[in-house]
DNA sequence: AAAAATAACTTGTATATACAAGTTTAATTG
DNA sequence: CAATTAAACTTGTATATACAAGTTATTTTT
């Protein structure tokens, strides 16, 4: 065991995996609590901190008296939640290809987020993903991430790769939440021509930021997204 | 005392409310848990109940071994988390007009969410409205609600007030939580009209499906949101 | 047979306690 | 004085328990 992962998260994992397989099904009831209990061998607050996850992801929904009902999964393209791209679309049917590699460039001019003095100072890794969903472009994101003890990052090879996944495999960097502001815009001839949209087409545009386990650490996209055969959706 | 309000929701609403006004203000730490407990007479899961709503409103941040660190208030519109537009904006400088009354009419064909057979039978009542900003229209919106259990809804007034506390203090129906798919779309001319824009100007669409307290209740909200100069913001 | 009451389940709230793990401050040591 | 160590704090995880409140199934009564 490389370290002790707590109950709790191993149970929400459990659950989460069997409801993603269709072990149970939208409307279906996950066992109780008392049962979980007494088949995980812990005891109800840890229970009910997993299912408070899962119901803070939208898996399940809760109802007193009756038990954890399961709730659809999402159809739309789940970006708006914690999950990055490649999560969110399952994988299967996802492309990605490399604008620009990684390279360390100075902050952008008035930076959609304020940064820190730290953050300023460190300098930017910046790296330009094109995202495809069933060979068509949906995504074109500008990723930026403060230069902060990310050894050999800007020599690492992104094509196909999540990097959600790079950065929590390689350095223990995982996401915990975060803010965005969305907008919609015309498209500029440049995310036109990427997104094999006509200039002017409406595009909506996501600054995120995202919060991640590394104290201090957050990092930022810019994505552009091509909303007209696919929604984005979310849950609240 | 009309009903038992739960101790960690009361300790919620409280440092909620001290965030707000500015009692504390960003980056402050809030009291330690143990402090808390000793204050409100409350022990440490309970504490911990009413924090973890807090983190879960983007109100605060923890770190273990230091504290409950309070967020930046969200600056742009808050539309994308639970709360309605009013408070989302602050209600001081947001003026509502009445597009169209209250009325009942049959359910849109292809609804943007699935609806049940109840649903369908009772029909829907249709609320349309104008929500400016500073004097500026930034939301339109067309609101639908199952007409089940509503009495003199479709009579009430509703200018210059909140959907969700209408729903709230008349009816007992609380929001709690939902689901929402945006999109980018070229302004109608009715929408461009209505938010003094120019057709085929990019308009933010959000289709919202609201889940509330009374069991397999739920409304409907379709927005469409000049983002020109205000951007939506989230946390997630 | 239908209605009402009861029992057996479910989740919601709350207490009391214990130790682990991360952060800060104070004391000790060189 | 500087570096290290220890102590005192913080939040994180977990157990064990109790009763309230909502839902469903059963039993009893009418």
């Amino acid at each position: 065991m490389a370290q002790t992962i707590p109950h709790y998260r191993k149970l929400y994992e459990i659950l989460r995996k069997h409801i993603v397989d269709g072990v149970y099904k939208e409307g279906d009831l996950l066992p109780s609590e008392n049962e979980l209990c007494s088949v995980y061998n812990i005891t109800r607050p840890t229970v009910r901190q997993a299912l408070y996850a899962l119901v803070n992801d939208g898996y399940i929904k809760k109802q007193q008296g009756k038990g954890s009902i399961v709730h659809a999964l999402p159809k739309g393209i789940g970006i708006l939640s914690i999950a990055g791209t490649t999560s969110a679309l399952g994988g299967k049917n996802l492309e990605t290809r490399i604008i620009k590699k990684p390279s360390v460039v100075p902050w952008e001019e008035n930076f959609f987020f304020k940064l820190s003095d730290t953050e300023i100072e460190s300098g930017c890794i910046k790296l330009v993903r094109l995202r495809l969903f069933n060979g068509k472009p949906i995504f074109y994101d500008i990723n930026y991430l403060p230069n902060i003890n990310l050894p050999r990052f800007t020599s690492r090879n992104f094509r196909n790769k999540s990097l959600f996944d790079i950065l929590r495999v390689s350095y223990g960097i995982e996401v915990k939440g975060g803010e965005q502001k969305i907008r919609a815009i015309r498209a500029s001839a440049e995310i036109s021509r990427y997104l094999g949209v006509q200039a002017g087409h409406p595009i909506l545009h996501l600054e995120r930021k995202f919060d991640t386990n590394r104290f201090g650490y957050y990092f930022y996209s810019s994505i552009f997204c091509n909303t007209e055969n696919q929604a984005v959706f979310g849950i609240f």
